[in-house]
RNA sequence: GGGGCCGUAGCUCAAUUGGUUAGAGCGUCGGACUGUCGAUCCGAAGGUUGAGGGUUCGAGUCCCUUCGGCCUCGCCA
């Protein structure tokens, strides 16, 4: 077999003169009867080789048989193009090989789909032949890029004096969370293995554990429905530090990210980055996830509101609702039709009955409302709404009047969609929030009870721990979200070390002290033999990887995703298994075939 | 579990109000060509319109069922 010297990226004038051998595949192929000329791909790059019948009558022979996507070899000299024939547009295009032979490792049948065109095809199919989807430049830099990642951070914590430790891929089920992958044991009939969710007590108990630093690029599992930025297998940078304080974390993390940036992007990050307590996200962005690349803040206008001759707003206040609304800077492009049927059903999918509008336009010097609800608008509320939203001629003001939770859930998406479509911010800047003080728990309307915001092993604030019985909706966990671009990429928190605390938190969350037992008693058992003060966070690699990369899909920084149906389109899993298997198992299923049917 | 969009040649798409033999570009195959680089030119093959049923003189188009993909609500401690 000709070795290759050379990657199909390297070549330049340089090595004019010099005998070179490329691998790779055929990109494509341009035949001119006499001359021959062949794009050579691989992950680097392409390079044009050039077959001269009159030179080596044998290679220019062979090579008109080649077709896109073969393997192939080749040897030869690197020759400038001369000129005019050079092409500007690829790093290689100084140059070609002058081919003297070439190898055909292996053939290719016609490919499904056409490389250089695949942004374009559809996603099952390419799915369907990953191996031939993996090959696309834009493919390849996502794979790269996420190895670059995870290579920065192992070099981080290492430098840090982190261990990297694994931990179980099969362990204990627990009815909290989300819903659990299942492994049948064979060992133990009728039980249950469950995938990770997250490493979360075994990384506790590594503090407990004398580890002091630990940290794990690992996999995890949780059996929920897939979304555009959430898959049920996914990726975590997994982090535990004992003897440490929120800030503590938040910078050894702060710099893990600016390293990656850096490292990756080449983009330097201002550090410290911002912190916004939660209570403050909720009131001016509706989530706790805020995009900070612009403002556009909610405004809560229920005063003004109960002002107007407005019903919508005035029952919904009298019943204990808001009125909270945001200026849409240049939003007069929205057309009424646009507001009363696109953006109205767009709030209507988050719970919201209405939206309000109206806009803002300047006549003789005056600001004054024009349509929607403009006319519920006396002059003097217009004046004071124009001041708080800052408002100008040409923008939209809206308005939804619910509960503050569905204000919130319609207006933080509206905020959103409303900032990408009118171009408000520049689509390639990152704006990174801490999420700081929130809540510990959260009152569960349907249970009847409270719920950990983050999870029950979340450390309250010191000062606020005399209250947990009286007022537990009111009190702080030392939790900690960071967010980029409205994604929420890590969270993390200072734990609960003493078992005292932590099983007090288990029985304000109605958790009774036999369940905890048994469903933690291992935790709460290491926590009695010197658990150390301790906190961490862990980062979805996925995500961070999504955002480098400019990408709004998970799939596309997976090498082998699975769709909305938790299928791999590739290898075809889930599939059925053999009786057999089963009876190993000591299992028996309700309908005998569950293999999903193939597309038709 | 709910809502929305989509499925026509290998790929990307078109097909008027339900109306002739379902078209085009790319790709594929064959031929021509000494400088192309999204090569060009000539020619050819390629279709159960995702599947099944219904309405109709007639269905890619309308209706029902179903399969699959994507987005989303719920869900995701």
């Amino acid at each position: 077999m000709i070795k290759r010297t050379h990657t199909c990226g390297e070549l330049r004038i340089e090595n004019a003169g010099t005998k070179v051998a490329l691998s790779g595949w055929v990109k494509s192929y341009r035949d001119h009867g006499n001359l021959v000329f062949i794009d050579l791909r691989d992950r680097d790059g392409f390079t044009q080789l050039v077959f001269n019948p009159e030179a080596f009558p044998d290679a220019h022979q062979l090579s008109r048989s080649l077709r896109c996507e073969w393997v192939i070899a080749a040897c030869g000299v690197v020759q400038p193009r001369g000129e005019g024939l050079e092409n500007p547009k690829i790093p290689t295009g100084q140059i070609e090989v002058a081919v003297e032979s070439i190898q055909i490792l292996n053939e290719s049948k016609t490919p499904p789909f056409e490389i250089d065109a695949a942004d374009k095809t559809n996603e099952e199919l390419r799915l369907t032949h990953r191996y031939i989807d993996l090959r696309r430049p834009a493919m390849q830099h996502k794979l790269k890029t996420r190895h670059q990642v995870t290579s920065s951070v192992r070099r981080y914590f290492d430098q840090l004096g982190f261990w990297e430790i694994e931990t179980p891929m099969l362990g204990k089920s627990t009815p909290e969370g989300a819903r659990d992958f299942l492994v049948p044991s064979r060992l133990s009939e009728g039980c249950f293995y469950a995938l990770p969710q997250s490493p979360q007590l075994f990384k506790q108990i590594l503090m407990v554990g004398q580890v002091e630093k630990y940290f794990q690029i690992v996999r995890c599992f949780r059996d929920e429905d897939p979304r555009a930025d959430r898959q049920a297998e996914f990726t975590q940078i997994d982090v535990e530090m004992s003897f440490v304080d929120t800030d503590d974390v938040i910078s050894v993390h702060e710099g893990m990210i600016a390293q990656v940036w850096k490292e990756v992007l080449g983009v330097e990050l201002t550090l410290p980055m911002p912190r916004i307590p939660y209570a403050q996200a909720m009131e001016e962005y509706g989530v706790d996830r805020p995009d900070m690349r612009f403002e556009m803040k909610l405004k809560n206008v229920s005063d003004l509101a109960a002002k107007t001759s407005f019903k919508v707003f005035t029952s919904v206040i009298e019943n204990g609702g808001v009125v909270k609304g945001l200026c849409a800077k240049g939003g007069d492009v929205y057309s009424r039709s646009d507001i009363e049927k696109t953006l109205t059903s767009f709030v209507a999918d988050y719970g919201a009955k209405g939206l309000a509008w109206c806009k803002v336009k300047e006549e003789s010097g005056e600001l004054t409302f024009v349509g929607g609800a403009a006319k519920f608008f006396e002059g003097p509320l217009q004046k004071e709404l124009v001041a708080l939203f800052d408002a100008a001629d040409g923008d939209l003001l809206l308005f939804v009047a619910d509960t503050e939770k569905t204000a919130n859930k319609a207006l933080a998406p509206l905020r959103c969609k409303l900032a990408r479509e009118l171009k408000l911010y520049d689509d390639k800047s990152f704006g990174f929030v801490w999420v700081v003080d929130f809540p510990l728990m959260e009152w569960n309307e349907e249970e009847g009870r409270f719920d950990s915001l983050h999870h029950p092993f979340t450390a309250p604030v010191p000062e606020e721990v005399d209250k947990l019985e009286s007022d537990p909706g009111h009190v702080c966990s030392q939790a900690y979200d960071l967010v980029l671009n409205g994604y929420e990429i890590g969270g993390g928190s200072i734990r609960i070390h003493q078992p005292a605390m932590q099983r007090r938190i288990f029985r304000l969350l109605n958790i009774s002290d036999e369940q905890a037992q048994d469903r933690f008693g291992f935790f709460l058992k290491a926590l009695e033999y010197g658990a150390p003060p301790h906190g961490g966070l862990a980062f979805g690699l996925d995500r961070l990887v999504m955002l480098l990369t400019g990408t709004e899909n998970i799939r596309d920084v997976i090498a082998f995703p699975k769709t909305q149906r938790g299928q791999c389109l590739l290898t075809e899993a889930p599939s059925d298994v053999d009786a057999k298997q089963l009876e190993e198992l000591n299992l028996r299923t309700q309908r005998h075939s569950h293999a999903p049917k193939k597309p038709s």
